[in-house]
DNA sequence: GTAACTGCAAAATATTTGCATCCTT
DNA sequence: AAGGATGCAAATATTTTGCAGTTAC
């Protein structure tokens, strides 16, 4: 995976530091979206705030990630696939927000809907949150509850 | 119009007072959606901004408004149509975002397409936010150029 | 060696909270 | 009159900017 990394970097002719590293990394092994406060959160050791800010804008600039909108003023991130290009975000997938247990995920198989705007309206970009309960938490909700140890948990 | 609002504030039996009014006619006289700050300005006079902060949160709680959700960290709210009720907002419109005049408005008319989700997931909610030009920037767009008095000027 | 990146300090913004006062009902 | 709403002050939190020191190339 480190060498995934700097190639991302490189790729995008970035110069390969720490911080960036792993930053990068951390999207790369988590399945999902992080907003900027669970980087500096999750990430082991602590990263200077303004550096966590500039890496994102960064790395939003040049498409290795997008952004996802929310409703509570959070911006959350995630990885882009392949063919996004500098400047332009070819975002055909929609994001998915669990309300259980607070995950966003990019559902990259589920294409967004074609849309039929009024007529004069043009449209660049389509963004399509869908909040719900994610595959997850619907299936521990279904599975059997044991008991160990006192403790009642679901599998 | 006046009276509309006082309506409207006592439908949700809030107290009719000078802040409320002015904000929920805001809402009413604009078609489209205010972020915090539009109307910390918009409005002729001042408001307080935990004047808004709070009225804001208040006419989202009883359904009054719906935010909209955006990837500048910036919320928007509009007005909701009437059968949204307390607690429970029934989203089926989009949003357009229109890149040209940074107006936002709710397309009524559009509903959110179906959106097949990958088993194991259910959804409650979904957002559909598209950004493009809109039809009154696209007309301008369309429209003669004409000189007078020294200016150019779309119709 | 040079340009780019980081981290600290601090400025600028944005949001929340407490409380005394004022307004609706 | 009583409860709720406002507005001010101030506490927090978030985001941006400048700059000097460090690192990647």
């Amino acid at each position: 995976m480190a060498i995934e990394v700097d190639d991302i970097l490189r790729r995008n002719s970035l110069s390969v530091t720490d911080s960036r590293k792993k930053i990068l990394s951390l999207f790369l092994s988590i399945h999902g979206a992080l907003a900027h406060g669970d980087i500096e959160r999750k990430a082991g050791e602590k990263f200077d705030r303004v550096t966590v800010y500039r890496t994102l804008q960064t790395f939003v600039e040049k498409g290795i990630i997008h952004t996802i909108p929310t409703t509570d003023n959070s911006v959350r991130y995630a990885l882009c696939k392949d063919n996004c290009t500098e400047g332009h975000h070819h975002d055909n997938h929609i994001h998915f927000i669990c309300m259980q247990c607070g995950s966003t995920l990019c559902l990259e198989e589920v294409l967004v809907p074609e849309v039929r705007l009024p007529k004069g309206f043009t449209s660049s970009e389509i963004e399509v949150v869908i909040k719900g309960i994610c595959k997850e938490c619907n299936n521990k909700k279904n599975s059997p509850i044991v008991e160990t140890a006192g403790l009642r948990l679901r599998l």
